[in-house]
DNA sequence: TTTATTATGGGTATATATACTTAAACCGGG
DNA sequence: CCCGGTTTAAGTATATATACCCATAATAAA
């Protein structure tokens, strides 16, 4: 690692980042580490100027991390965004790598993987944990046989929202002034698309891919 | 704070555990830090020498939070255990308190907090961050005209879990080698005692109460 | 021992969801 | 302009879930 950076760390835990800035500083002594606690926050502080890099957390309040990192992406194509993710997050992955990321960390790696991540992504590579490209070829095999990655209209998704808060489609009808039959038939291409055999199916679809939110 | 003291953080993210480790290490110099990645391992830790303060994330795998506090509770009841919760995990709260927690943090609390609740605790005092406390209001006002708690028995929440996975409920007494008749019942049942009215608000109990795991 | 709960199974009826088909109106991109 | 997708709507049929009722055996709790 050669000369002094500016890195942004993006998270809404404070003690996360505290500490992991302490880490930083402890092995690059020479860089000058600043904190944002959400997206939005973040999307300011590189306004006026843009960080060497930038770790961003993806869950999280106001503004999540795949937003804001599109959105930096989008001021900055070669902005250095390296995600912070926990196991469980597997179907944001996708997201981040369209939204521009540039590396991919799990929140339980060594020191040493971030700071290679770090040098890695600021000579222009991508950075990946031996963890997530294991998870993603896990998850390419799976798609040999499945649906790559499905696109459900925003009638459809609104349509979905409401048979996970339970209502039936007549009151899903009533509610959108549009005929059962008709959400008969949006609930038939969700479980078509959705690859679901039934409503149960349904409802854990759209919890896992963020549909709706607990 | 006066004397050197021993701390043990368990937690599955090794960035989190290091980070914390230099945090606490920086305002605590006299401190000892050791470390587990998961609660089996925080139990082997313990046996030996108990540490003056544990602080203890509750998700975690192999052995979560809230089973090692109680079986470290059991070795000894003045364990001092302070859990590190992450908003989302409100419904373990009650169970950190079941399992014997003296003293619960966020993990987006300040450094200055983490040391108010080592001090507390360490002096035979209890310690809640402030969000906690306002959330197990909230959460007491709920409670005045909803559900307290609800018990399913062990039958209902194998029935659950399976009415999760999408199967109807002949498959599920296939499975079962018992009637879809029973099952029927069982459905019934859980619809009642969760207060459910179809399929999609069942599903939704099963993973907000976290019967099952995405 | 009495009591309560759970697990088991069934009768009957209705409500809802699912499967298959067809089709008209609309809207945006090539 | 035509084409593809979405949204709207409906006919018809079956499968499944839901709502009541009841009953018995085993088990745990009081």
């Amino acid at each position: 690692m050669d000369t002094t950076k500016t890195i942004l760390i993006v998270d809404d835990h404070t003690l996360f980042r505290n500490g992991l800035k302490l880490l930083l500083q402890h092995y690059l002594p020479d860089s000058v580490i600043i904190e944002s606690s959400n997206g939005e926050e973040a999307l300011l502080r590189v306004t006026n100027k843009m960080p060497d890099i930038i770790l961003m957390d993806i869950n999280m309040p106001v503004m999540n991390g795949v937003e804001s990192t599109r959105k930096i992406i989008e001021m900055n194509p070669e902005a250095c965004i390296i995600a912070l993710t926990m196991h469980g997050d597997e179907s944001y992955y996708y997201q981040m790598i369209d939204a521009g990321a540039k590396g991919f960390l799990l929140k339980n790696s060594k020191p040493d993987d971030v700071l290679d991540a770090i040098k890695q992504v600021c000579q222009g590579k991508h950075y990946f944990s031996e963890e997530i490209l294991y998870s993603v070829i896990r998850n390419l095999n799976k798609n040999d046989t499945e649906i790559p990655d499905i696109q459900l209209s925003s009638r459809e998704t609104e349509v979905l929202k409401m048979i996970c808060t339970g209502l039936s489609n007549q009151e899903i009808g009533d509610k959108l002034f549009i005929s059962k039959r008709t959400v008969d038939n949006h609930r038939a291409s969700l479980l078509e698309k959705t690859q679901s055999k039934n409503t149960a199916q349904l409802v854990m679809y759209a919890i896992k891919t963020g549909v709706i939110k607990l």
